[in-house]
DNA sequence: ACATGTGAACAGCTTCACAGCT
DNA sequence: AGCTGTGAAGCTGTTCACATGT
């Protein structure tokens, strides 16, 4: 399929072809009346903008099962990134590979990011050690950090911060599956009653209390 | 601290005080004029609307790194998760502790769903397994599936799906990271012309080739 | 006096609809 | 004839500003 019509597009990502069009009009124009968009001029365009076809060396900092799993992560590599050290604070890791990457100290960061012109950096630490590790990176000159670690990090201006909180997406879930269950049965999940704390007191009678609020629910 | 106003809820969040009250309001209304927001009420009536106060078994799938990542993060179980089981198709596994939990073999995967009435499922298993997992899973009475593997999975309507992809957040840092340098120092980055798919030809003289497109920067 | 809750004004994003090009 | 690219219309979500309640 050498081209491709903003409908079909749109049809397959399940958005309106008009929004799919304008969208792709911010990008330049990279389609042709009467025809579609040439699907490998497409792909190549979106990806460049996206920064794709770029080399992003990154470096992966707390070598533990995340930080492994993150490095046998499949998905890095066909998106231009390249996993340039592995570094762990425990000495004992030191050497040992882990997806065919020798694990580094950190004694070495900063060296490991200036030789590597790294900006990226991952942390996948405890939460104690996240903010230090961080401090570190940033010193040595990354502007970019990717945190796992359940921490708030403070960074200088200049320097973006992406939080990636792994029980989020089980909250969004659950959060629809309450939908669900309350859609069936009724207000059933707000009965235990005990646990709740008591509401502001007041003099008003109008006050029901926890369990005559029933809040109202938000449009879709 | 026993009471909250909403300009300070707002500046710790870095929104408007305004849109913070009318979020709330939909929640109903849990503040008092003049005074601001009982903290613990509030704690708790937004912790009930996101299903927090519930107890929310699940099963992961796939007892590879990032299960096992997932396994030992603590950060679900004070939001209400609970890992009933872990399950992987490698009768190697089956036995072995993890995070504390012994591993079950995939054989067993329908009665740990019925027997602890798991409605939600992490599927953390390689791509080429998901989608039969997933089936299992659906079959078995799950409605909700957090997925890790880079598939996207189809299911029946009624059923939720989330696909965590590890290597968006990098995407997203580089693709900020590329406009930074770009500011700087103009458009180097588009000087690999040799990897660029040409253009579809025409027999317009206006066309430039994609040396010439720097295409218009998105607003923000 | 002070802070919520909310109608009304505003801004930004989405969709429509069609001119313009192949 | 067909499909893109885009002004204009329409709509949704945000912010203002103040009436209302403590």
């Amino acid at each position: 399929m050498p081209t491709v019509s903003s409908e079909e597009l749109a049809a397959a990502a399940g958005v309106n072809s008009a929004k799919l069009r304008k969208d792709f009009s911010y990008l330049g124009s990279y389609g042709t009346r009467g025809v579609g968009y040439d699907v490998e001029y497409l792909v190549y365009q979106i990806s460049r903008e996206l920064g794709l076809t770029q080399d992003w060396p990154v470096v992966i900092v707390g070598i533990g099962n995340l930080g492994a799993a993150l490095a046998n992560y499949g998905g890095f590599a066909s998106r231009g990134f390249r996993v340039a050290a592995l570094i762990d604070a425990d000495p004992a890791m030191a050497g040992k590979p882990v997806a065919g990457i020798p694990v580094q100290h950190t004694d070495e960061l900063e060296s490991i990011i200036t030789d590597n012109g790294v900006s990226i950096g991952v942390i996948a630490t405890p939460a104690g050690a996240a903010q230090q590790v961080c401090d570190r990176l940033v010193a040595a000159g990354v502007t970019s950090i990717l945190n796992f670690a359940p921490t708030v990090l403070s960074v200088p201006d200049g320097v973006d911060v992406r939080k990636v909180d792994l029980s989020i997406e089980l909250q969004i879930l659950a959060f629809h599956e309450q939908r669900k269950a309350g859609e069936e049965a009724g207000a059933t999940a707000a009965a235990d009653s005990a646990a709740v704390p008591a509401a502001p007191r007041t003099d008003s009678a109008t006050d029901q209390g926890p369990d005559g609020d029933v809040p109202a629910v938000m449009p879709a």
